[in-house]
Order: C-alpha cells, then sequence, then structure tokens
DNA sequence: CACACTTACGATATTCGTAAGGATT
DNA sequence: AATCCTTACGAATATCGTAAGTGTG
C-alpha cells in the first residue's frame, strides 16, 4: 500500500465519484482506476462497489476509510513538520547561558533571531558556566555561552570576544573619574569579591598569583549584585568582568578598565563536537556570531 | 514522502549502516542511498550525517525517527487488518435473529462458522422478528433470520425452509402418539395461544380466518414457554411454529405435524439491497444457507 | 589498504495520459 | 444519447542493481 495509492482512495470515498476525485489528486481517470484496482488487489478484496453510475464504498472499505483519514493526516503533518523545521518555520533551539552574559547581552541576541524567525521557539536556561558546559557535554541543550573551558574532544568552542576584569569604585571614590587604572592602585583599596567556590574568583585569584599580585580582602560573599551594593556603598572596591558592568553601575558602583596586566578570557559559543546541529541551532549561531562576534 | 522512503530511512536510523539497513528492506546499498537522498530533498535538509565512515542522526534525523516509527507502525497495521479482513482472518459479523431460531437452531451455524473461522468475531441479537427486520434496514447489522418480511425496494430476502404450525398436546392427551393431525381436530379442544400483538398470533390468526377455522381460546399470554408449559400441565393444546419444538418438548409438550390444511410461511435470511456484505458476513451467509437450507 | 557510502549508467518496472470500450440512466 | 467507469496501449517517469568513484580509519 502506497501514500498515493491511499489518498487516491481517500478521494473517491469522499466524493463517490472517480472523475471528481481524479481531479483532486490531480490525476486522470484511468489512472485513479487504475491505482484503486491495485490497492484492492494487494488488499485482497474490494474497496469500493461501481456499477458505473454510481460508486459506494464496502464495508472493507469503510473500515479503510475511517483508519485511512487519520493515517494520512498524520503523514502529511509529520511531511510538513518536518518541512518546517528545515525551512526555520517551526522548530525550538535550546542553549544556556552563565547569568552574566544571559541578563544583559544576550536579549539583543534572542530579538534578532526572533525578528528573523519567529516560528522557533527559544530555550534559554540561565545558569552558572560550570552547568552551561555540563548541560551541552549531556546534549540536554545545543548551544551554550560561557567561558572557553579548555581543549576537549567532545566539545567545540568558538570564541566570540573577551571579557575583561574592570575594577568597580564607590562612586565618591578619588579615582572614580578615570577612564582606566592599574591593578596594582586599585588593590590599594580595601577588596570585596566573590566567595570561594565560585568560577570568577578561582579564575582572578590565578591571574593575579601570576602577576605578583595580592589583594587586601576584607569581604567575601556570593552574590555579584551583592558586591556591586557593598562598593556602591562604599565599603571597598572590586573587580569583576566587563559583562557585569551595567549590573554595577545600577547598583551604584563607578568602573575603569584595568590594565597592567588585562586580565581577559574569551566568552563564547560551545556546542558538541560530532553531533550536527538542528537547523534551527545552527541559525541561532550564525546570529549569536553577528550580534557578538569580533568584528 | 513515500512508505517505501520513510521504511529506508528508519531501517538506517535502526542500524545506522546503509549496507546492514539495505538488507532489511531489501535494496541495495545503492539504491538505499538514492532514496535517502531523495528523502532528504524532499524535506529539505539531511536526517543522517554520513563522513563514509560512520553514520548518525541529525536533529531532525530524530525527529521523524520518532514520529516515523508510529507511523508506519500505525500504517502496517492498517494494511494488515485490511488483509485480514478480506482472508477472513479477522472482522466481525453483526446478525439478528428471531429467539425461537436464535436458541434452537442458530448455535449449529455459529459452530460451523467458528470452525472455519475461529477469529471472527460474531455478534448475534436475538430479538424478535419485527426488530429484525428493523435493525437489517437501519443498516446496523447485516444480516437477519426471520420471517420474510414481504417485498421491499430496500430489503432482500432469501428463504432458506418453511417454518410450519404444529400441534402441542399434553403427555397423556389421546392424540399425544399420532405423527400427525387435522387443524378441526385440534381445534377440538380448548386452545392455549399468544397474546394479541404477538406476530406468530396475528399470523396463525389470519390464516385460520381463511380456512375458516376458529379456535376455542381459553386463554393467551406472552412468553412462548408459558404456553408450552400450561399445555404439558394439561390445560389445553396449542398450536406453535415448528422451530419451537425442541423448546415445547422441554417443558412436557407432545408435538405433532398439522395438516388440512399445513400452515406455513418462510424463514430466511435477510439483507440490505444495493449494499455489499462484508467478506465476513458473505461468508456467513454461506454458512448459514448450508446449514439451514433446503436440500 | 580495506571498508562504507556516493555517483554513474544501463535495464527494468511502474505509472501516466490518450483513446477506445461497456454499461447504466 | 449522455455519462461514468474500465480496459488497452504507447510514452514518460521512477526505481533498481552493477560497476566505478571517493573519502576515512
Amino acid at each position: 500500500m502506497t501514500v498515493k495509492q491511499l489518498r487516491a482512495f481517500l478521494a473517491v470515498a469522499r466524493t463517490l465519484s472517480f472523475a471528481e476525485a481524479g481531479e483532486l489528486v490531480h490525476l486522470s481517470q484511468p489512472a485513479l482506476s487504475l491505482a484503486i484496482k491495485k490497492l484492492e488487489e494487494q488488499l485482497g478484496g474490494p474497496l469500493l462497489t461501481r456499477t458505473t453510475r454510481t460508486v459506494s464504498l464496502t464495508p472493507e472499505g469503510r473500515a479503510l476509510y475511517a483508519r485511512g483519514q487519520r493515517l494520512l493526516a498524520e503523514w502529511d503533518n509529520t511531511e510538513e513538520e518536518l518541512q518546517q523545521r528545515f525551512s526555520l518555520q517551526r522548530g525550538k533551539v535550546a542553549l544556556a547561558a552563565m547569568p552574566s552574559f544571559a541578563g544583559i547581552l544576550l536579549p539583543r541576541g534572542l530579538l534578532a533571531y526572533r525578528r528573523r524567525y519567529p516560528n522557533i521557539r527559544v530555550e534559554v536556561h540561565d545558569v552558572i558556566a560550570e552547568q552551561v558546559v555540563e548541560m551541552v557535554r549531556e546534549g540536554r541543550i545545543e548551544l551554550g555561552i560561557t567561558f572557553d573551558p579548555g581543549p576537549s574532544d567532545e566539545l567545540l568552542f568558538e570564541p566570540l570576544f573577551e571579557d575583561e576584569l574592570i575594577g568597580v569604585l564607590p562612586p565618591d571614590h578619588p579615582d572614580a573619574g578615570r577612564s582606566e587604572m592599574g591593578w596594582e592602585q586599585l588593590l590599594q583599596y580595601d577588596f570585596i569579591t566573590l566567595q570561594r567556590p565560585s568560577g570568577v574568583r578561582l579564575w582572578m585569584e590565578s591571574q593575579l598569583v601570576q602577576h605578583g599580585l595580592v589583594p587586601r580582602v576584607i569581604l567575601d560573599t556570593h552574590q555579584l549584585v551583592t558586591v556591586g551594593r557593598m562598593v556602591g556603598t562604599g565599603l571597598g572596591v572590586a573587580a569583576v568582568p566587563a559583562l557585569c558592568r551595567q549590573q554595577m553601575e545600577e547598583v551604584g558602583g563607578r568602573c575603569v578598565r584595568l590594565v597592567d596586566p588585562v586580565i581577559s578570557r574569551p566568552v563564547g559559543i560551545l556546542r558538541r563536537r560530532r553531533y550536527r546541529l538542528s537547523v534551527a541551532a545552527a541559525e541561532m549561531l550564525q546570529v549569536l556570531k553577528e550580534s557578538f562576534g569580533r568584528e
């Protein structure tokens, strides 16, 4: 039994006329006649009773009509859904981004994506960098936006831009108006930072040690906003990823570029090697590159 | 998208090997390759990623795999069910028979049918003759066993045999041992019969009137068994369709053939004109004819 | 170098449409 | 006589298998 045969039969069953049905399925009357004859042969008995003047269904024909309608509808739906997926008129992308990116920059990218492909659902997981990597590795999401997790044989990282550490100062701080300052200068002041298990804290510390810099930590907390608020109220200074600049300023911090050294690490898109992206995800990758790529 | 294409794709998706899948669907490797290529073209994108050394599914391929499996299973089921219907390995016949026939003779016929076609469900409606006709007319059943309802342009009656009225006598009745007797003789005795709305009563009365015979009715009831019991206990005599002979004897009646005149009417199979019978019902018709036909 | 999929090509099968045939209203 | 389905037949299309090609481990 072929799809064409079933389609032909259903058309005849609906119209009870070979001629009319022929138009529906774009077939000449004889061709339709043959098609149905073959179907009947294959199934082993007559589906229609034709008396040259009137066509009607046999009991078996009615049985096939009932089941065939649902069947063909599902068939066409499946086919159409696939076509829509490929033509980006339907589908879903699941991605994850670390909070600093998800909150500030990502919305701009998603807006661009949705403008181009309004019918594709986007699922965003706003989780910490380590979990982003984990979710990509497990295949729960197709794309992750995070720091470079380092070489891996199952993960592929495409950098988008460098995220630098910037200084955060109280509004009334003497250096608050400057465009940039050195690390040594910053670390003269009481230092506020994130608590130990934090990825940012670990990264910053390892980098500072390499340059012989030692912060005078007077306070650590586990939320970046809290760090910002503390700096904003004048408790001390801090250093945070540039991605968080806006957030820091919103709670009263003044941001300055930090040099000597410039500490930065790449932020980019992580995905699985060896696994092809869905069409929708591939396009998302493209849009994200355009929105946040270097040039 | 054709059935063959989907079948081919699913085979590859399952085995992740074109060569192996080819064997499953009885296709050479190149033919399978072409088939899938065409499917991909039709759907608008790749379903499989092949690296000449390894085959894996794209996200879209996984989507089709999930839906396609169910779809093809339903497809095959539908096809097989129809084939089974035509080959009498599956199906259903709904029929109705008047109680006298349904209770005594029909079981023998059904046994013969079920022996030949053990997988076909049979639905028997044990209803009075008028309802049998009604159910056939409404198309709720395909076959009805009843008396001839007379000519009709939508019903077709095929007689099986003649059902005669026979006499029922108490066991100690002087005529109880005879093989046949005349109506006039029977009607000398107190007569027990069914109540008025009954078809049998009406038929019998109209026939008797035509022959100038008048029964001395001393009692009427609405159940044939009751008539039998009353005769059995010696209250009087009765006349019932021969179909009920066994039932009468079970409750103590003695049956004799009635002549002068022999009153009979055809019992047969009723079905709708212009509507083809299902294969299962056509076969049932055949079996019933063989079991209860004249010769 | 061996294996697995793809491309090329000739052969076969299937399907299609036009034309003719048959039956019913 | 008109209409509707079926059969017949030549043509176009699609599909298949064999053979050659290509890339990977």
